[in-house]
DNA sequence: GTTGGGAGAATTTTT
DNA sequence: TTCTCCCAAC
């Protein structure tokens, strides 16, 4: 049995070890949340809790994964499989199971926001008659996305933004029904019917939660402060019979309110489960204290939160830098040679970040750098799966695999030439709404309903969707994506993108990844749409042991840590970004991002903030030093003004 | 119905 | 600079 106390400080040991009960932690930054969680999974395990009775649910399904095997380490592999993941995720494996009960197929198919849009679109298309005052897609999917995760109706919605889109409000909602019954009936749902639904199973139907409730001991949260309506609900249902609820978080920290998170979740936490044990850790093991100090004063601004202090524990080392710079092409140039510096003073390139508000806000940089030739990685905005190509080549699978899949069925023969839209709706039309790769006569249907042009580039995929079933494919999908690259795709790949090469390469990079997922396929093809790019980039860092530079916006680099940390673009609208000031009233949700920007570095922090912006036309427009510097008392911080190469 | 060209707009954060 | 939309020609 492991001595928890002298592994852990009193509050984290007291966390970890706690009785049966509703337990809230809240950790402020870098005070070992993780940690804490790790050792409690192993705790319970030692204690002997079955693992398969336990419930992690984290924030990305990499946080899971490092999780578990930390714990691993602490319990040895008694910790085995609980389940763990993203409420997405979670979901995911409950509608499978039992999504039939709402409707729905058991191999549903997932809509990423790019399916979700064209669906959307189609809706629009089919039933609004003045198509040019209608909102466009983007606005639509937003409302009827906020109406999911606030738990309302779109009518809710509506009444707050109607005036402004001047649309009769019945249009939109024809429209949202339409999508909504469109993807039932192909059996597919978006993001947010995952959490939709997978609370509708517990709500609903008594069976579905007994069966958690009793298979669920114990249901451990991580980053608490950002969940939304629907998820603080569905922890509460977990954990309704066991009432063994842990929920850890940082109200400090919460920044996806865009996104229907509500830190009021947190804040209410004890309120709506009596007797909870509230457990503060304030020590904080990850940054100097000239580091702290600067975070403790940028959060003051915010009132209305739990009151904590980070409290220091390593030794003092140098104040943060502030830098007052002409513009983004100063800003990169000083940028390049701090990192120049940094190296000569033993830093490696991957203990280094750059964070920003947004992606564009790094574009003079990563050109710099590339001139300079200092490798960097950047968590990109567009998700691997996200990319046409990826997409392409999964529909492949997507159609062997699923003889429903309306969406991939689409994708796969829109690529043949001559063939769109209506073609497509027609030969679905011609096989009866289905098609089973697995059966020739079907085949042959589709055969003989395509034109001749399309019907030539076909026939190769017509040859190996039966290879697929007869070699039993489905169990080597790597082998699958690249004899369909060999056959078809590579073609046309270089008739539609001019940088094919790169994109190939992609392609067989994801065949690797196939190859190596569990579940064959299938079980590729479940998750695949929720798999993100970090999720991603976690292997194949890994793979490389790369030395480079991190470039990341403040939201990617949530959870993570660096020595030198670096934030540009600290200027007003641009971090606040002007963009989000104008919706909600406050600042408090960007004061909270700069807060967690300043949270990452460990040894150094540095702030750039540029007074001058230009935009693509040639047009020049000033900023000041962002708020949050401004605000910071004097003396905590060493400014400096221009940068002329040196220091 | 499909495709490709050309004009135009436009840049938050993501499961 | 890159993506998106719209329209006109096949």
């Amino acid at each position: 049995m492991t001595d928890y106390s002298k592994l852990l400080n009193p509050e984290q040991c007291e966390a970890a070890t706690a009785g049966e009960g509703p337990l809230l932690v809240l950790a402020a930054a870098g005070t070992g949340k993780t940690r804490t969680l790790v050792y409690r999974v192993a705790y319970l395990v030692e204690r002997g809790e079955r693992p398969d009775g336990l419930l992690l649910l984290t924030f990305t399904n990499r946080a899971a994964r490092e999780m578990l095997e930390r714990a691993k380490e602490v319990a040895g592999d008694a910790v085995g499989n609980l389940l763990s993941g993203t409420f997405h995720h979670v979901c995911n494996r409950f509608l499978r199971r039992f999504g039939d009960r709402l409707g729905y197929p058991n191999d549903f198919t997932i809509l990423d926001r790019d399916d979700s849009h064209a669906l959307i679109d189609r809706c629009i298309k089919d039933t609004v008659r003045n198509k040019k005052d209608f909102p466009k897609k983007d606005v639509i999917s937003s409302l009827i996305g906020s109406a999911a995760n606030r738990a309302c109706d779109i009518e809710d919605v509506l009444e707050q933004t109607v005036q402004e889109l001047r649309v009769d409000p019945m249009e939109i909602i024809k429209v949202a029904n339409l999508y909504a019954e469109r993807k039932l009936a192909m059996g597919a749902m978006d993001f947010d019917d995952l959490l939709v639904n997978g609370l509708r199973l517990l709500v609903e139907h008594e069976s579905v939660r007994d069966f958690y409730q009793n298979r669920f001991r114990h249901v451990l949260v991580d980053e608490y402060q950002d969940t939304n309506l629907l998820q603080a609900r569905m922890v509460d249902i977990l954990g309704g019979r066991s009432r063994n609820v842990m929920a850890v978080g940082d109200d400090f920290q919460c920044i996806y309110s865009w996104r229907g998170a509500d830190f009021k979740n947190i804040m209410e936490f004890p309120k709506r489960w009596d007797g909870c044990r509230i457990v503060k850790l304030e020590r904080n093991y990850r940054s100097v204290p000239e580091v702290l100090a600067v975070a403790n004063a940028c959060i003051q601004g915010n009132p209305e939160q739990f009151q904590k202090t980070l409290r220091p524990t390593r030794k003092a080392r140098n104040k943060p830098q502030v830098f007052f710079l002409r513009d983004g092409d100063e800003q990169a140039r000083a940028v390049l040679a701090m990192i120049r510096r940094y190296q000569e003073d033993g830093y490696a390139l991957r203990d280094m970040a750059v964070l920003y508000r947004a992606h564009f806000h790094s574009i003079e940089l990563q050109m710099m750098l590339g001139r300079a030739r200092l490798p960097f990685v950047i968590t990109s905005g567009i998700g691997v799966f996200e990319q046409a190509h990826v997409k392409d080549v999964v529909a492949f699978l997507r159609v062997c695999e699923n003889r429903s899949d309306r969406m991939a069925f689409g994708r796969l023969l829109g690529m043949l030439s001559g063939v769109g839209e209506k073609t497509v709706d027609a030969l679905w039309e011609t096989l009866n709404g289905r098609f089973e790769t697995s059966d020739p006569q079907q085949r042959a249907r589709l055969v003989a309903a395509l034109k001749p042009a399309a019907r030539g580039q076909w026939q190769e995929i017509d040859r190996l969707m039966d290879e697929y079933h007869r070699e039993r494919l489905a169990t080597a999908g790597g082998e699958a994506v690249q004899r369909f690259c060999d056959v078809f795709y590579h073609t046309y790949l270089a008739k539609v993108y001019d940088n094919a090469e790169r994109r190939e390469e992609d392609i067989r990079e994801l065949a690797l990844q196939i190859g190596k997922s569990e579940g064959g396929v299938a079980g590729f093809l479940q998750e695949v749409a929720l798999l993100t790019n970090v999720d991603h980039e976690y292997d194949k860092m890994a793979r490389e042991h790369a030395d480079m530079l991190r470039l990341s916006t403040v939201h990617q680099a949530k959870g993570l840590e660096w020595p030198v940390v670096i934030v540009i673009w600290a200027s007003e609208g641009m971090f606040p970004s002007s963009r989000s000031m104008g919706e909600s009233e406050d600042d408090a949700e960007e004061r909270r991002l700069f807060y967690v920007a300043v949270t990452r570095a460990k040894d150094e922090l540095v702030l750039c903030a540029p007074e001058m912006r230009r935009t693509r036309d040639g047009g020049v427009f000033f900023c000041k030093p962002s708020r949050f510097i401004k605000e910071l008392p004097r003396g905590l911080t060493r400014e400096s003004y221009g940068f002329r190469g040196g220091y």
